[in-house]
DNA sequence: TTGATATATTAATACTTATTGATATATTGT
DNA sequence: ACAATATATCAATAAGTATTAATATATCAA
């Protein structure tokens, strides 16, 4: 496995956790705060079971970071992933954007 | 539907998009050229059938765009989905880092 | 200790999607 | 017209994932 490789394997599970409308949303309702799962789930109205379920899979993307307080798990943003994600794919852009005066095109 | 909720919902899209080893290494391979199915055949080593299928769905996205030209269809990458998505990832990460000297925390 | 609360896990089901092989359509060269 | 090439579509299957209900675990309050 190449570095190339593994920084498209890293981009594209980010993407993978990132492709769900309830994990989405529940990326943008940490922006900003510790939140708990009893929080989460009366601010979008998805059952317990179902949050920490997709909260899982958000942390092992390391999309969120879990600390567990008293009898609550606080999750929070992890903005780290997040940037690496957005900068791939800005990458991808820019090279598009600088390369487009010279485009290539096979099969004449 | 909300702007909010619309702009979450592209980015969802694109997210999706993005989240297959596959259709990311077909965008990577579109960077600067205009490509036809029978070169992505080469160059990746996936079978034409299900090249087709995700260059389908790359195209649904708005990350690619394709035109025909005698008997190939070309395809090329679209960078403004590209980097609207990483503006919307972007966008999360830093609002995150601007709250974070006053991160609320729920349930005391 | 007992009951209540918060979260995670498990098992089952439904749904979506990736993959493959076969075939249809369109275009070009002979 | 015919054969060859390029691409798309279709049908079938396999693999993965979202969702729900039930249950287990852990912590706190009384």
């Amino acid at each position: 496995m190449n570095t190339a490789s593994a920084h498209r394997d890293t981009s594209v599970a980010c993407c993978r956790a990132l492709a769900d409308d309830t994990r989405f949303r529940i990326l943008e309702a940490l922006v900003g705060t510790e939140t708990c799962v009893c929080e989460l789930v009366d601010q979008l109205d998805v059952a317990q079971p179902l949050l920490s379920h997709h909260l899982k899979t958000l942390r092992e993307a390391g999309l969120v970071r879990a600390e567990k307080r008293g009898r609550w798990m606080f999750y929070s943003l992890d903005a780290e992933a997040l940037e690496e994600t957005a900068a791939a794919l800005g990458g991808l852009a820019r090279a598009q954007r600088e390369a487009r005066n010279s485009l290539e095109v096979c099969c004449g």
